[in-house]
DNA sequence: GACTCCGATCTTTTT
DNA sequence: GATCGGAGTC
């Protein structure tokens, strides 16, 4: 057990202290995964812990898959066995074998929030609201909240206090709306995320000897980004590990930056006065960062009143000042950035994959990528919209979920109709009726539903019944993979995708067969215990941006949120968009104490750089399709002016770029400078995807082009940022036309 | 019921 | 700039 020798005197002590409550406060780059890592490996080795009985709870997959490497590395594959993920998809795993209890089938469907914002959409009809007032994003949200905080619709409903609140806000109906979303989930036997913890305390709470069970099997408990729980969840951990009371939970309170999904500093504190013979340790040795970044770092978060004394230090060397980078646009900052991106790499011959930029709203990853791409510097783009978000990909992935669920009234709404069947709103609307009027659940309706709509659109319906029937008897036959091909067959996606010849119903065919690809991948992967179809969407599910990740994409710059980078580290991160009302987001100058949590946003994106930090503002950005001028942020000034240097040599005058809206007029004006001669090229990039544009999607100025309404064409000019989403097309017998459409729709004749 | 066009709305962050 | 839902037309 060499490698505790490499550990420091406060690190050691978290790792060796096994047996009792232990908290460890970690400060930025203190190590933090190692103590857990060693933590785990030290109770295997020395304290011959079976794996099996040790639960190890993070906040991504990702998090998760790296920690079990790292412990595989040091016990071997004794680690397999270890319980370790993210807490919804453990307890998912939980309820799934538990579910009967709380009057759920083990199949049950994960609602994603787009299921859940559709759900109370059609509630909110139903009740003849109005969806002004009733928006789907503030109900589920403030839903959601509640079921954080472990407060049930019957407590929401009992309780004045909640109907006052929602009363002054001119939204007296949310109880209401929060009793029939979660009758309708039951009805359609589904969770959504926060439910899969709200029902796993319920399901504890109102069944001891399930409880027991998991108390007696889970030994040791140990829990990462602790400050980041909400009551939901450290309710359950404290539950879990009230026999054996050896918890340990690892964390930072100056890097709690999720309040808006109901974490809770306060759980630190609770925390004390729940274990009063609590052991608290504190990580305040630096490794990752120089002095600079360090002592920046610390004269930002000094600001904040809410939080654990912590003196972070470092023995590195003091390192480069933060490089402080000002432009006149987003364009521009995007333009700088890419060049001192370039410049640095030149001269310290680093890899793009040494960098990373960092931003406080996924729209603002666009200037950024478009500038990157100019200089031809490779770039991924982390979170925003996966794979998993694409239509053609919900689409099948709702085929699979019915046919595991036949009751998923979600992903029923989706497909019933698709391929075209000649099922409308009102045919659905008259089945989810008959449901709710007669009491029965949506798939009982449909197999008698003869009773409920009469005519041709009935037979339809028989025929859809009968195939997804005919799905499930292929799901219990094959396996998952063979299972999904033909049901993506048979249920007509692939066949009409297929004949899409165009170049997006192309791109939507090959990310159908990458579907597959992907569940082919899991049945495959010997890690997996459990290879079913089932299995699978819960994987998909559970999954978020920062977990897909592969080979392809090793050497390129990161873009991310700042959120999405906790626990990641770069040699050279650039902080972008530094502008008052972008971050700190407007939204959160409401409170202080909101503005504390941004601040502590700001504190994680300085501690993320190894060697070097850059900062970037824009004096005029667009936002919401027009022109703002914006003012540096107030967060600049927060960081002590000594370790701070202007950058001079990229403040070069520069006009501002024309507008978007201007962009027709600019057209020709660009057609006819030397950058968009006859034949140049321009990749057809999806702006809202992180997808790489493949050679089939290319469009040339000069190419003929067909039109389903105007006919032949040629393309005159193309929008250069934008690229891929507006043409002006010179049509035979309509003129000039400018194209607002993708040109996904325009047949292209080489 | 299918299709097209138009306007409202959105941008905080994610499991 | 992009999505979604409503209104209107076939």
């Amino acid at each position: 057990m060499e490698y505790i020798d490499s550990l420091n005197e406060p690190q050691k002590d978290g790792v060796v202290n096994t047996e009792g409550p232990i908290m460890v406060i970690a400060g930025a780059g203190s190590g933090k995964t190692r103590v857990l890592t060693y933590r785990i490996a030290y109770l295997i080795h020395r304290g011959a812990v079976d794996p099996f009985n040790i639960l190890a709870l993070t906040f991504t997959n990702k998090a998760a898959k790296e920690m079990r490497n790292r412990i595989e590395s040091v016990v071997g594959t004794d680690a397999r066995n270890l319980w370790m993920g993210t807490f919804h998809s453990i307890f998912a795993r939980i309820l799934r074998s538990e579910a009967h209890h709380i009057g759920f089938p083990s199949n049950f469907t994960i609602y994603d929030t787009d299921d859940s914002k559709s759900l109370i959409r059609s509630i909110v009809k139903e009740q003849n609201l109005d969806d002004k007032v009733y928006k789907a994003n503030v109900v589920l949200n403030r839903i959601s909240g509640a079921k954080n905080r472990m407060v049930s619709y019957e407590e929401y409903n009992s309780n004045p206090i909640y109907k006052a609140d929602d009363e002054t806000f001119g939204k007296p109906e949310t109880g209401k709306l929060y009793q029939l979303y979660v009758e309708r989930c039951r009805r359609a036997s589904a969770m959504d995320f926060d439910d899969l913890l709200f029902n796993t305390n319920v399901l504890f709470k109102d069944h001891p000897a399930v409880l027991n069970k998991y108390q007696h099997r889970f030994n040791y408990v140990l829990v990462d980004e602790f400050q980041d729980t909400n009551l939901a969840q450290y309710l359950i951990t404290r539950k879990l590990s009230a026999v054996h009371q050896n918890i340990c939970v690892v964390g930072d309170d100056a890097q709690s930056i999720y309040a808006f999904r109901g974490a809770d500093i306060q759980n630190i504190l609770n925390f004390e006065r729940d274990y009063p013979d609590l052991k608290v340790i504190k990580l305040e040795q630096n490794y990752r960062s120089t002095k600079n970044i360090v002592n920046a770092a610390n004269s930002v978060i000094a600001k904040n009143r809410v939080q654990l004394r912590k003196d972070i230090w470092t023995t590195n060397e003091e390192g480069e000042l933060i490089n402080l980078i000002k432009a006149f646009s987003d364009h521009e900052e995007g333009r700088l950035v890419a060049l001192s991106i370039f410049k640095e790499k030149m001269q310290k011959r680093l890899s793009n994959s040494d960098f990373a930029i960092l931003y406080r709203t996924n729209s603002q990853s666009r200037a950024m990528e478009e500038a990157l791409r100019r200089v031809n510097i490779k770039y991924k783009i982390v979170g925003g919209l996966s794979f998993y978000q694409r239509r053609e990909i919900k689409d099948l992935i709702a085929y699979l979920r019915l046919t595991i669920n036949h009751n998923d009234e979600e992903s029923f709404k989706r497909i019933v109709n698709l391929p075209k069947r000649g099922i409308g709103p009102g045919t659905i609307n008259k089945i989810l009726v008959g449901a709710e009027d007669h009491g029965i659940s949506l798939w009982k309706v449909l197999e008698n539903i003869t009773q409920f709509v009469h005519g041709k659109v009935a037979v339809t319906l028989q025929n859809f019944v009968t195939m997804i029937k005919r799905f499930e008897l292929e799901v219990n036959r094959k396996d998952a993979f063979e299972a999904a091909t033909i049901i993506a067959k048979e249920s007509g996606i692939l066949k009409e995708l297929y004949n899409d010849k165009t170049i997006e119903g192309l791109n939507r065919y090959e990310n159908v067969q990458e579907l597959l690809n992907a569940v082919k991948e899991f049945v495959d992967n010997p890690e997996n215990e459990t290879t079913g179809l089932s299995e699978f969407l819960q994987e998909v599910a559970l999954l978020t941006g920062v977990d897909q990740d592969n080979d392809e994409d090793r050497d390129k710059v990161t873009l991310m949120t700042i959120h999405m980078a906790k626990g990641l580290e770069f040699k050279h991160v650039y902080i972008v968009g530094l502008e008052e009302d972008l971050f700190p987001s407007q939204m959160m100058l409401a409170s202080r104490a909101d503005l504390e949590e941004e601040r502590r946003l700001f504190y994680v994106a300085i501690t993320r750089a190894k060697k070097k930090l850059s900062m970037s503002y824009a004096l005029t950005r667009y936002r919401f399709g027009r022109l703002k001028n914006c003012e540096p942020s107030r967060f600049i000034e927060e960081v002590d002016p000594k370790y701070i240097q202007v950058d001079k040599k990229f403040s070069i005058s520069n006009p501002i770029l024309p507008g978007r809206n201007s962009f027709v007029s600019n057209l020709m004006k660009k057609a006819n400078s030397q950058n968009l001669k006859k034949g140049k090229t321009i990749s057809n990039y999806s702006p809202q995807s992180d997808f790489i544009p493949s050679d089939t999607s290319k469009l040339n100025v000069g190419m003929k082009v067909e039109h389903p309404k105007f006919g032949f064409g040629s393309v005159v000019a193309m929008d250069e940022y934008g690229a891929g989403r507006k043409a002006k097309v010179n049509f035979n017998n309509f003129g000039e036309k400018t194209l607002l459409l993708s040109f996904a729709k325009l047949k292209i004749h080489e």
